[in-house]
DNA sequence: GCATATATATCGTGC
DNA sequence: GCACGATGTATATGC
């Protein structure tokens, strides 16, 4: 049976670079000292410290320290990586567009692995596109005689989630997964600003289980409304046990 | 000299439980089979499948498969680390505020490593607070008697980027790095109301690189202005070298 | 390729 | 602790 890994530790610039440049198919670490440079939508420099480089097989790059989610420098899937040994070992990642380099210079690598990961299966459960389903499949949630029309329609100042009619004329629905903002309500007015330069008979609401207190406000300005609704995860839940 | 770092090819789970109960300042990746559950602000199901699970100091946590950026999950820091081994090595990984609980099923680890990382130096050029300092130390490059008042300026509707007067009026600012987009324009129009209803004398502005057609369109319609601001990294370029 | 909106966004800041 | 806005956001989707 062959092990779906690899390590080496205190390899020398030679191993490391052959290895960046044929092992396609694997998930790679390096550890070591390095500085990043980072020049595209901005710039940056990370100074000498030992950091966790990592490196997919579709051209994902980041580089981590020892704190936060989020890395110290990255470059998205799709990447170009070059790599030049001088006196240190040099890491170059390019992106086409936007144009963006970034440099790891790499004095010292204490140790490389090499991984065979996979994609595996994963199913995620509570997204707005699925509140947005929920209501389409019972509409009554929202009033009972709400019935839709479009999804994701499309205005010159956005896409509407949801529009909708009652006896009372057309709803511009706007969904949100979780407690709703200023922005949302901003959402909603340009849609609704805009169906009623051709339909005045509109209203605009906000569906969230939550809304802010200053969301609210502006809401009640724009004389826009408000629908609660929790979304309901108990069925998630289940499937978790 | 003792080395940054330590890995086990193969460990048994008492000896991973040992490490991520007692190594409590070092960066530790997991290589394994594993199925992770997730419930917090949404649930998700990943089934049995390699992957690397990363765990730092800090309580941060996220587990990557051999694909993009995102991990496939993840646990933010501050998160509390819980260890069992059953059948196989559970780790628990609970987050307080929002209440979230992420579960990975682990029944083969193929290698442990655990590395010192360091925070490092880290500096980045070419963010909006630059921008706007750039703007504040120049007003003249929003308009010749352009004179700020005051920054970060607090309304109910949000922040005012850079709230300024000009002979005739105030101007309200809001500052993109990048190309503006509707929401920008939704921005300042929120703004602009709100110091309306009490100087009716006001202009709102946007200040940026670049701003798409319809956030144009709509700026247009809103009678707000654009501010042509091209970001110079020349500056910064030159560091990078 | 461009624009728009979502996200378990994460993160910093100010109240 | 809450809420708001920036982010090198990344990512998916529609045009």
């Amino acid at each position: 049976m062959v092990l779906p890994y690899k390590i080496i530790e205190m390899p020398d610039f030679d191993t490391v670079k052959n290895i960046l440049e044929n092992e396609k198919n694997m998930v790679i670490n390096i550890f070591g000292l390095c500085s990043v440079f980072y020049d595209g939508r901005a710039s940056s420099i990370a100074t000498y410290s030992k950091r966790l480089i990592s490196i997919k097989p579709d051209g994902t790059v980041f580089i981590h320290n020892n704190k936060k989610m989020k890395p110290v420098n990255w470059q998205p899937s799709g990447s170009r990586i070059k790599v030049d040994i001088n006196e240190e070992l040099i890491i170059s990642v390019i992106r086409r567009r936007p144009k963006e380099v970034l440099k790891i210079v790499i004095p010292i690598v204490y140790y490389i692995t090499l991984s065979s990961l996979e994609e595996g299966e994963f199913r995620l459960y509570g997204s707005e596109a699925e509140m947005v389903k929920d209501v389409i499949e019972n509409p009554s949630l929202i009033e009972e005689d709400f019935s839709p029309i479009a999804r994701e329609y499309n205005t010159p100042y956005g896409k509407i989630d949801l529009l909708g009619k009652t006896s009372r004329g057309l709803l511009v629905l706007e969904f949100k997964r979780a407690q709703a903002g200023l922005d949302a309500v901003s959402q909603v007015k340009r849609y609704v600003d805009f169906i009623r330069e051709t339909y005045p008979n509109v209203r605009g609401g906000i569906v969230a289980p939550a809304i802010s207190k200053s969301a609210y406000n502006l809401l009640i300005k724009y004389e826009l409304e408000y629908f609660n609704f929790p979304l309901n995860r108990k069925k998630y839940v289940e499937l978790l046990r």
